[in-house]
Formats: structure tokens, sequence, C-alpha cells
RNA sequence: GGACGGUUACCCAAGUGGCCAACGGGGACUGACUGUAAAUCAGUUAGCAGAAGCUUUCGGAGGUUCGAAUCCUUCACCGUCCA
């Protein structure tokens, strides 16, 4: 069980396996992000349809409701929500960065503000791992601190408190069913940077995540620290750069030797009336498309863009129908699905320098509602 | 025929002498979004500039006043009631 067989290589871009209990995630993979036991606005069948190989979903939300006892004693976060294929929980250790005005960090763990009601919560690498065993997710995080990017002195210390926490999340984890994966912080910095992948390397977990990236630093200070880390990563453990994202970002951390990503961006866009294509984002909301008969972008096969206009699709924004975010969210999430399937059959051919350089050239072009006036 | 009430920007609607280019809502338009407190948030919505500023607006016309969406006269239209 968690076999990780790199199956092909590209430069530092590696095509892979990693066996799961719920099945391989061939990878480069992107995973879509289902926080609440649910990817907003799509049924399980449709990421079946899409090709999703792995489902996200959140410590922290689930604990609040409807509560990981709960989730266990409904059968577990597959069963209860009817997703049969591998899922990842995240450990909440994002929450800590995102609701930092309500909440207060020890060295044990962290204090919250419930976003729901108020009422005072605790995670910890005890209780982060406790209730992810609860939920039963394929893969599971370590509880980690995700700080400022940018500030060296917060990011320090956030990063040898996700170390210290690292280590007690490996302790007190039982289920032989789930890996559990380490998290390297350290902000925009190398130095922290490398320290951290040496310090969670140590630790010998079955993969190995980039975390704290993504979160306002610049594209070259993600790139740089996505390097630098790699650098030091296990090439025999599977490397997961969390909360990423964009096509481009996509292409640039496969490149840098990132297997597996995930993001909340192409589902809120979309439910925000913003489509993803490998050109640039188009804002069906915009006047232009009232009369367009076109698909979002003729070159996809998804569902909506092999059925329905961006007259339609802004008709049903404009209308505040659902459907919308819907379709919407099945063509962003196609977008970067079949760009991850792309990248690893380009790695597998032996052509991902070509196939690389052709797609970040689009980007800048035109965008498509430009170049269509 | 008479008595009241009303007519404000795309729509609804506040404002009853200067702080009004005019509250608020809707609509429309535009932008943002990267391990989801996000079907959210922000901006624009008389014209020209697009910072400051200038020009024309509150049913029409005329008047009072230093100054009017606000007061007066008159006309038009709408509504309610009485004949």
């Amino acid at each position: 069980m968690f076999e990780w067989q790199v199956t092909a290589r590209s430069g530092k871009a590696r095509a892979g396996a990693f066996t799961t209990p719920h099945g391989i995630l061939k990878t480069p993979v992107f995973a879509p992000v289902g926080t609440q036991a649910t990817v907003k606005a799509i049924t399980p069948a449709q990421l079946h349809e899409l090709g999703a190989q792995l489902v996200l979903a959140n410590t922290y939300h689930l604990h609040l409701r409807p509560g990981s006892e709960l989730v266990a004693e409904m059968g577990g976060l597959h069963q209860f929500m009817q997703w049969d294929g591998p899922m990842l929980t995240d450990s909440g250790g994002f929450q800590v960065f995102s609701l930092a005005e309500t909440r207060r960090i020890d060295e044990d763990g962290v204090n919250f503000k419930s976003h729901i009601d108020g009422s005072a919560k605790r995670l910890s690498p005890e209780i982060s791992i406790a209730i992810q065993e609860n939920l039963g997710a394929d893969i599971i995080m370590a509880f980690d601190e995700c700080a400022d990017p940018r500030n060296k002195t917060y990011s320090a210390e956030a990063m040898k408190r996700t170390h210290a926490w690292a280590k007690r999340c490996l302790k007190v984890k039982k289920r032989e069913d789930q890996a559990l994966f380490g998290i390297v912080q350290g902000g925009v910095f190398d130095d922290l940077r490398e320290e951290s992948a040496r310090f969670i390397s140590s630790l010998n977990f079955p993969g190995n995540a980039i975390g704290g990236l993504s979160v306002g630093e610049t594209k070259e200070e993600m790139y740089r620290s996505i390097e630098v880390v790699n650098a030091v990563l296990p090439e025999d453990k599977p490397r997961y750069l969390m909360g990423v994202g964009t096509p481009e970002d996509l292409i640039e951390g496969v490149l840098r030797g990132v297997d597996i990503f995930d993001c909340v961006l192409p589902t809120r866009l979309a439910r925000h009336n913003s489509a993803m294509t490998l050109q640039g984002r188009l804002n069906l909301m915009n006047a232009v498309y009232a009369k367009d008969p076109a698909p979002i972008d003729p070159d996809c096969r998804c569902y909506t863009c092999t059925h329905f206009s961006r007259a339609y699709l802004r008709h049903l924004i404009n209308a505040r129908e659902m459907l919308s975010a819907t379709l919407l969210s099945i063509h962003n999430l196609h977008t970067l699905l079949q760009l991850a399937r792309d990248l690893r059959a380009a790695i597998q051919q032996g052509n991902l320098e070509d196939f690389a350089a052709a797609a970040l050239e689009k980007f800048s072009l035109p965008q498509p509602s430009e170049a269509k006036q």
C-alpha cells in the first residue's frame, strides 16, 4: 500500500503512480477541493466523468460541522459523500492562516473561534490526526502553520512549530490505511525552505508537501521556493504542492518536479462567473458575450463546451441560475484535469519541454475575449 | 365641474431654500479571486475631463431669492375622493 512508482522522467518532471486503498493516482494529478465533503456544485458522478482521481476535504470545516465522529458513524468520508476514489484531507493548518483574526497559537496547538457560531475550538497535531482518522481519507496531512510568506521572523517560528508538530503527528497516527504527508514551510526564504525540506525529508513520510505558497508572494518567489525545496525532497516520494492552482502554475510546478496539486480556484472562479482556459480567463458575465454563440473554448471537449454557448452561460449568470456554477465548474475542472493528463502524457512521450513551452507561450497571447474583437 | 395627492437619474424611491450631481434599493457595467469564513468581495452608473475642475439636470414654461429639486404663478399628465 502507498507504493510510489515513477514511470517516466523529463528533466525534473516525473510521471508516476501512487497506490492508495481507493485506487492509483496517476501523476501529475490535479485534485478538486471539496472542503465540506462536496466539490461545490458538482456531483461525484460528474467528478468521475471529468476523470478526477483525487478529491480533498477539510479537517477544520468537517470538525465544526457535522463533526468527524458523525462522519465516522456514517461510514467514513468516502461512504458519506459517495466518492469512491482516493481522498485527501487537509489538516486545518491552512485555517490557522486564513482565520488569522480569530485564533491564538501556542506551542501545543491553536485556539480558534468557530467561524460558524463563534464558539471556542482547538486544533493541535493530536486533535487534527484524530479527526482525520475519523474522516478516513487515504492521504492525511500533518498539522502545520502557514505563515505570512514575507515575514521572516514569523516564517521561521511557524516553520519550527510545523516541524515539531510534524513529529507529533507521526507519533499519534494509528491507521495503517492512511498515508500521512509532511509539509514543508519557510515562506519565501531559501534558507528556511531548505532547512524545512531537510527536516521534513528526514521524518520519512510516504509523501511530502510544499505548503505556504500561493498566499501572496510573487510568481518568481513561488517558483524559486519550489525549486529550492524539490532539490532537497526525496525523489522516491510523491511531492504535493498545496493550494496551486492556475494552469500556468501547474505547468511550472510539473517542470520543477511536483506531482500533486489541489486548488479551489477552478470551482471558486466558476461560481464567480469566470472561465479558465489555456489562453487565459473569460469573465462570462461581460456584455460582449451576450450574443456569442461560441462555447467557452472551441478546443475544449468538456460537457459544457460541447453543449452550451457563451450567450447561454451569460444568461444563466445574469439570471442567477445555479446551473451556471455547475457548468462553469465542469469546464474549469476539466481544463485543469485535462492539463494534468496532457502533462503526464508529454512526460511519458518525452516531449514535455516542447509541450510546456507551447502552452506557456499561449498565456502571453491576447485573451480569447480580446482576440475576438 | 370641484377637492386633495402626485410627477426626482435606466426602474423604484429619499430629499421640501444653501452641507445636492442629489440618501437608499434594484438593474446594468467592470474588476478581483491559488491547501474555500467566498453562489463572495470591490468599484462605476448625467456629460466632458476621468486628480483637481468644468458644463447641463429633479414633468414643461415663467417668476421670487445672493442662492431653488425644495417657495410662487401657470400649463401638461397621473391617482384618489365628491358631484
